[in-house]
DNA sequence: TATTGTTATACTCTATAACTATA
DNA sequence: TATAGTTATAGAGTATAACAATA
């Protein structure tokens, strides 16, 4: 599908996974915040796996889905949406194009503008993405009943 | 309490606030992994907020809670407890080192060890950040009950 | 031989700021 | 004057890999 950007090996020395004696996390345990980062480290690891061989991130995918499901959308507004700088957009968006998911056609209302659009590959290969996410969702919430992960969804929206 | 090192400041140009006409976010709504890492950013914000004074960033406080917790701990343990590097732990021990919170002392049993450990005048500040934290997670689960909060505590250490 | 802390180096992500071409 | 996209530059975070001292 084209140039496959990096995503990372893991190699040698890295990361061991062994801990001190008794360690203890003391206060942290019952933080919110620290809970909430350890199981997002966790979630965006098994993105990255379930994911690879699309060479696909979280924002890599949120953008394409933001621009699959909106018309005409320029490269601020899909910044904005992200919630990133516009200049961190044009880099995003030109891996995606890298990637052949994308295209900048020029807007029909500003000259200035680009209307960014899937391409047919693109459309297409998200579809097989989207598969490969419920996957992932399926992974990272396999000790939930549906319930519960509908509960957690709602609370989680609620933070912050 | 010394050298203080950077956070980032907030400028002009940056990151807007308003979005598309009618934008959507399609199926990342409903996806749990999206949903926790927006959270996750939510929090990561008002963290740096509420613990500004102290220049504390969330890796730096786990870093302080752990060493706070563990006599004689390694920093080699340090890494594998916060899930990085030991390249990584060198640096922000540094950090911390500097700000004067933490200390390398000679291991008792491995030359080639330090034992790190809290200075005294790191155990008084951490007990002010400590109720910064408090307040902090009062921000960010300001719309939970407390039960509520209980519940997604606990439903968010089985997820991943 | 393996491990501890360190350093050198590199890569990703994201930011600020300045520029250009339009509006 | 303000906005859209771009580019240049920089900083924080974290990784791999190699090294000296010690186990």
């Amino acid at each position: 599908m084209a140039k496959p950007p990096k995503t990372r090996a893991v190699e040698t020395d890295a990361i061991a996974s062994e801990a001190a004696a008794q360690p203890s996390y003391g206060a942290l345990q019952g933080l919110l915040g620290y809970q909430l980062r350890r199981a997002q480290l966790r979630v965006y690891d098994d993105f990255l796996r379930t994911l690879a061989q699309w060479q696909m991130t979280p924002p890599r995918y949120a953008a394409l889905e933001i621009v699959a499901e909106n018309a005409q959308l320029k490269l601020t507004d899909l910044a904005n949406m992200l919630g990133i700088a516009r200049s961190g957009a044009v880099l995003l968006v030109d891996t995606l194009v890298e990637m052949g998911y994308m295209e900048r056609l020029p807007s029909l209302t500003d000259k200035r503008a680009f209307a960014l659009k899937m391409t047919t590959a693109g459309q297409a290969t998200l579809k097989a993405i989207r598969t490969a996410v419920q996957a992932h969702e399926a992974h990272i919430t396999a000790q939930l009943s549906p319930a519960e992960r509908a509960k957690l969804l709602q609370l989680i929206e609620r933070v912050g």
